[in-house]
DNA sequence: GTTAAAATTGAACAATCGTTCAAATATCTT
DNA sequence: AAGATATTTGAACGATTGTTCAATTTTAAC
């Protein structure tokens, strides 16, 4: 088999990512890292350059795997509104026992740092607005096929979107089982502003 | 002037309470606690007993000023509603700027902590809870004086709130001055479901 | 004013932090 | 197979972490 150089990174980032995600970026160390990723510190730091270098590839890799997410929702439902309620299911609900965390790691990242880690900021925020500007393609699309109103901006319906998202997966985290998750998912596509 | 005891505890406190919510739990260290509270390691364990001890102080504290508050918009405006739009807006909107961290403290610790720290993470959601159970009672109130219809399940609309400020509070921090907050929280009373 | 009790101090502790780098190992080139 | 290049290793670094505690100072009691 031959070595694929590519490969083997995405898979140590993958690692890394479900640790940062899991615990944060101050509550992971290095040597939890190393552990997690089976490197030396050798190794990391040649090929990351520092805690914050694997973090920041951390959040590239996650928005990109969220945004080809979306993209396989959408393939796999009939209707852009179908999919992106399909999304919001998958993250919202699904993610509470998979992921290795309930939250959405850019939404945990801005509210963890601060401008001590200003470019790991900037990059979370601008990692959410990539996601926004996903929602907001699907929902011009869903204009297109009907499903949603024209006179509606589609920018404000993803924003709105986006808000619902940060909001129930804290709610998610903060009450566990009690919180009826299904049904409020269905709530946001079925009530104001869709 | 009277020594009192209390009053200065709070005092601490509320400094140690504004260092963590900038920094959060983890980010924040003992020396720079130190620094902020004027203390001396040896009387701050005997006082606090740990750095978890203070944080959960910290979170005390905080959610019984986020009461007060609340409270004391009930007193200065006409209606429970108009009470919980206000509330909204002081802590969406003013503490973008006033205050340590534009997150909710709340909100932000549970974003944070795993089960690692486990009393700290049920402290964090024991107090949202308490906070939307006084959302609760001023909905209750609202339907009362009939601002609210009495079909709705005033804990329900208590959710929704809670979940749209946490919302807004991250969309916020991620979007800084782009976001147009006045309108969103004018839009969270207009439209469904209040 | 003297003594007992309580509170405060700050040096010091072991543990862990992120990071470095000379040495060892693996890979590529010819 | 031999030499050059790239990668990996892991011990070690200084800094910082949360915490302790004997010594000191302050407060309270009589």
């Amino acid at each position: 088999m031959r070595k694929n150089a590519k490969f083997d990174r995405d898979q140590v980032v993958d690692k890394a990512t479900n640790l940062y995600w899991e615990k944060g970026f101050h509550a992971t160390s290095m040597r939890n890292l190393q552990d997690v990723i089976d490197m030396r510190p050798g190794s990391i730091y040649a090929t990351f350059g520092s805690k914050e270098g694997l973090f920041k590839e951390a959040l590239m890799r996650y928005t990109q795997q969220g945004v080809t997410a979306l993209h396989l929702c959408r393939n796999e439902t009939q209707s852009p509104l179908e999919a992106l309620k399909r999304f919001v299911k998958e993250i919202v609900i699904d993610t509470q026992t998979a992921a290795p965390n309930g939250m959405c790691m850019l939404a945990k990242t801005v509210a963890e740092l601060t401008d001590s880690n200003r470019d790991l900021l900037e990059e979370a925020k601008r990692s959410l607005k990539i996601l926004e500007t996903e929602f907001e393609k699907l929902i011009i699309e869903a204009q297109e096929h009907g499903e949603v109103a024209k006179d509606k901006v589609a920018g404000q319906l993803a924003r709105h979107l986006q808000i619902q998202i940060s909001g129930l997966r804290i709610y998610a985290k903060t009450y566990g089982d009690e919180a009826p998750l299904d049904q409020l998912v269905e709530d946001i596509f079925t009530h104001y502003p869709f």
